[in-house]
DNA sequence: CATTTGATACGAAATAATTCGTAATATGTC
DNA sequence: GACATATTACGAATTATTTCGTATCAAATG
């Protein structure tokens, strides 16, 4: 059994998970001048996604400060094959194969890369 | 150069595509009755669905007879192409390979298809 | 030709997601 | 302690998506 909830995170919620993920931990702030890279958008609309996300479960947070400080509540891993296996569905017919296929077909990937993809490829074949 | 559009499909839309992409061509009718195998809703919402799906320009129509006759109008291609991208982008910080490592350690594919990948792979490292 | 059946059109309600303004509050500074 | 600054809380507007009821029309049926 997982301990993943069956949560299922927005784009921007994504976005938002992602700096946590790569952080570890962060406050608003943080996370806001780090979306606010690449994408225009109000401080408090970061704050009220995190608070929503804290609502959902998705993220915790400590409160002990004045500034509260947000850690991701699911795992990289476990929204990961979530969203593949989602996709899968929803655009490969249940085929990961197909799917595992179009992506490679598209951006072909580095020569280590392939050596990884190698590897496991290997191991899938042993069992 | 792609002839897909830049549209970005609703979980919605993206269903009934993948009947139009199974069938070629459909009515609104046909469509809804494989979605009712699925799925419960209303005979109006598919048809409201499609009729939107049209405005965008992702199915075209041919409404010579009074029964519409609707086909995809993108590529069923380019869409996984659009969305495998998309989420290489937002989950696997741009990696290809990472989302192949993913997909394939999660549900591990079919000796055939093990082959299949392989030879894709050996295509790729020749270049 | 009247009636039933099945189709589209359309508006609008319901739900979900995103965005932001304003108020309240805590913290630090002079 | 008064004031400036940074933060959270909260409600509400906006936008996107999904859902469906009702009106209307065309075709088939008797």
């Amino acid at each position: 059994m997982s301990i993943s909830k069956n949560v299922k995170p927005t784009e921007s919620e994504l976005e938002i998970l992602q700096i946590l993920w790569d952080k570890q931990q962060a406050t608003v702030r943080e996370v806001h001048e780090q979306l606010s890279l690449n994408k225009e958008s109000g401080y408090t609309t970061t704050l009220k996604l995190m608070q929503i996300m804290f609502e959902k479960g998705i993220v915790t947070r400590d409160d002990s400060s004045k500034t509260h400080i947000y850690r991701p509540n699911i795992s990289k891993d476990s929204t990961q094959k979530q969203l593949v296996g989602k996709m899968v569905d929803a655009l490969f017919g249940g085929s990961t194969s197909q799917l595992v296929m179009q992506a490679l077909g598209n951006t072909p990937p580095s020569k280590a890369e392939l050596d990884e993809i190698q590897q496991l490829l290997d191991n899938l074949k042993k069992q």
